[in-house]
DNA sequence: GCTATTAGTTTTGCCGCCGTACTTATTGGA
DNA sequence: TCCAATAAGTACGGCGGCAAAACTAATAGC
């Protein structure tokens, strides 16, 4: 037995009856989900597969072609006796989406189509943090209009959105940003700024970097897990956090924030002002301390002292071995917390603490495993992300092409061609 | 835009595609939940609530009554021009859910009508920790038969289903304790045992205790919130989570279990063996020796000793409000652990916590509003349960009721007289 | 008793899935 | 070479279910 009622649904309050339009759009999609996850499929495969009849698929298929999201390619000669299938495959080249990424150290945009074929792929280093709001929205702006231009360049194509990164505390409703430590921003209404520098004739989303990475983790497993944290970490530590399927969002968009979690409370103080923090022990300043002093206090593009500490763990130095213990134990305090809050199947580490995971792991998961409450059968594996540090906007451009996945319709049907 | 595909659904893998009678599920229930959250609801309210036509909501209704879901009762004479409405009500006298407790101290059932009209109630104190699980089971079985008699007495009525609260790890898939350390069960089927006891025409599930108690506590409040946290506390400290409206389960159903978060490392050791765990600070035994050392190491019912805590907080002796500003601070601190990752719009105090809340709350708000990295922005209330320590057995029938609510096609229609 | 107003039902139409029958394309054996 | 056998895909009728509009029903106010 399920929890809640309508739940929320009747909670927004008026409108939206439930009508076959929904069912239409349910079975779409299915379909094109079929489409996607198999290599092979043909029309018969997905009926077979979805307990819909071959009459329906082939409607839906027909659709799906209309839209331009899917395509047939020849006949699957597999000898096998019987009329051979034709099978189906993901079309999609004229449907395109744009992934854009604010970070205290540069501006990065993707785009992509449907399939995920990158089109477009920029990076533009940028002090944000020295540059006011309005200089920064204008340098993403340029950005975007540019990624724009080279996405529609290779014929019509369709922009089916965009979808914007920021390291801080976002109200993913409004597209606001509340509060970046990182840029110093407070209360910047980001999608409406880009949407009256780029028009709103394509919507705009403004989302967490973490929650927009663990998105991006997600979608890189072939069997992607219903429950999952993606843990970042650079100057901060912050979570980005998927549950039953989906992002976990909260009552204000303000989740994932263990940097501050108290794990020592007559630790170091913290930028936050209060002692023992998680941040302090696991943030990349505090390694950099422990396992590479040397390194510290420079003031360089984190992903490159991620870099530099990798290179010294590969050195194999005492030092840095027993720093990297002593990070992997607190680590693995930290990662217990969300075990046992949230149980997830797997826990991904994202930037620095992904480049230089191997050497943190072991220690972590000693330490997991101890902490677990429910013993070994909530114990989670954890793995070092696969997209690094490009996790964020991988994120931000495939969350529009998902929102399509999850329905169909969002794409125009094709013009009838007159006469 | 949302997040994943249509995810849970597809890793299912094979059968269901979506058809029309989904579309009718979900607007009766719809309607039903119309009916149910007003006082007096006509069609016409429902259809221009809903958005649905008239027509569909006289025939959803139709359907309904034929269901013995709701009933018409009299004209609306509200003085207005136009024909007066035929206001709906919820009827389901005939159609009953049966919760089960099993608790360390006691046994509990309460059977309910679905408007929650409560038809049985039992309580049996019943030492399951000196009882084998074999005979806890037989006796609880008993006391099941005793209510499903009891529910079925007033005439024809049709018994919805079994919930059972457990307080320890469940495995809500198969209705399995995994391990329960207040009763000192490990691996026990649960679902299982009580199927082969009570026949299994009725679907039996169980879930975790604070899990159960969370869900009735969100249906107690009007407007039940999406982001809901219940922290429950007696001997250990545990946690159910609601976010987006539904249960948190995890990857297997062993989640909220935060009695064991590390908050001082130093600390006192824990039952589990490691250093201040959340549990050491706040559960009943802890503050008990911090706020009324003289009633501790006394083997009596919790609630017992809850209620004298909570006279000894009345009678405003110092030693008692000392204690209880130290056990709020750490209360803070947990709960900020929760609102900076999980940033719910309420937390509920369950158990003894509930009990002595008000000595609590403001020593932990003060902590919250400190700890809480978002701000005030994410700084939600802490309030006391409202149903002490009978939650949980109310979250067991009610959730068997909010099944049929989310499903009301689960009722059988009336079979139509013949001729 | 007539009109305006609102509630609820009936009718018709359309959408979308299902079941069945049919066409198409292939293998393999006579 | 031709004819099963087999499987893929399509065409068509049927039915469930919602929408829109027309219609009937019950009330207040004049």
């Amino acid at each position: 037995m399920a929890e809640r009622g309508s739940g929320a649904a009747a909670r927004l309050g008026a409108s939206a009856g439930v009508d076959q339009t929904a069912v239409r759009r349910a079975n779409l999609a299915r379909v094109l989900d079929e489409v996607r996850r198999g290599e092979v499929v043909s029309r018969a495969d997905i009926a077979t597969s979805s307990g819909l009849t071959k009459a329906t698929v082939s409607s839906l298929a027909a659709e799906l072609i209309d839209r331009g999201l899917i395509r047939e390619t020849g006949l699957r000669r597999d000898g096998a006796v019987g009329r051979p299938g034709r099978s189906l495959e993901l079309d999609g080249g004229g449907i395109t989406a744009l992934g854009l990424e604010i970070n205290s150290q540069y501006l990065a945009a993707r785009g992509t189509d449907l399939a995920g074929r990158v089109i477009v792929e920029r990076r533009l280093g940028f002090d944000a943090m020295r540059a006011d709001p309005e200089t920064t929205l204008d340098r993403l702006a340029a950005i975007a209009r540019e990624a724009v231009t080279e996405l529609s360049g290779t014929g019509s194509s369709f922009l089916a959105g965009i979808a914007v990164a920021v390291p801080g505390l976002v109200d993913a409703e409004t597209g606001r940003v509340r509060y970046a430590p990182n840029l110093e921003w407070r209360s910047i209404p980001i999608a409406e700024a880009l949407r009256e520098r780029l028009g709103d004739d394509v919507p705009i989303v403004v989302d967490n970097e973490a929650n927009l990475s663990a998105l991006a983790e997600l979608h890189s497993m072939p069997q992607p897990p219903a429950d999952l944290v993606y843990l970042t970490g650079e100057a901060g530590v912050g979570a980005g956090l998927i549950t039953g399927g989906r992002l976990l969002r909260g009552a204000g968009g303000f989740t994932g924030e263990i940097g501050h979690v108290p794990v020592d409370l007559d630790g170091q103080v913290c930028g936050c002002g209060r002692r023992g923090c998680l941040e302090t022990k696991i943030g990349l300043p505090a390694v950099l301390r422990a396992a590479a002093p040397d390194l510290a206090d420079q003031d360089v593009d984190p992903q490159e002292q991620a870099h530099a500490l990798r290179q010294r763990a590969e050195d194999g130095g005492p030092e840095a071995m027993a720093g990297f213990d002593e990070v992997g134990r607190w680590l693995g305090i930290g990662v217990s917390v969300l075990v046992n809050l949230l149980n997830p199947e797997v826990v991904v580490l994202g930037g620095y603490l992904g480049t230089v995971a191997p050497y943190l792991v072991p220690a972590a998961m000693r330490e997991l495993r101890e902490r677990s409450v429910a013993g070994d059968a909530a114990v989670c594996r954890i793995t070092a992300s696969t997209y690094g540090f490009s996790a964020a906007v991988r994120g931000a451009s495939s969350i529009v092409i998902e929102e399509i996945f999850r329905d169909p319709l969002r794409i125009p049907a094709a013009e009838k061609a007159a006469g």
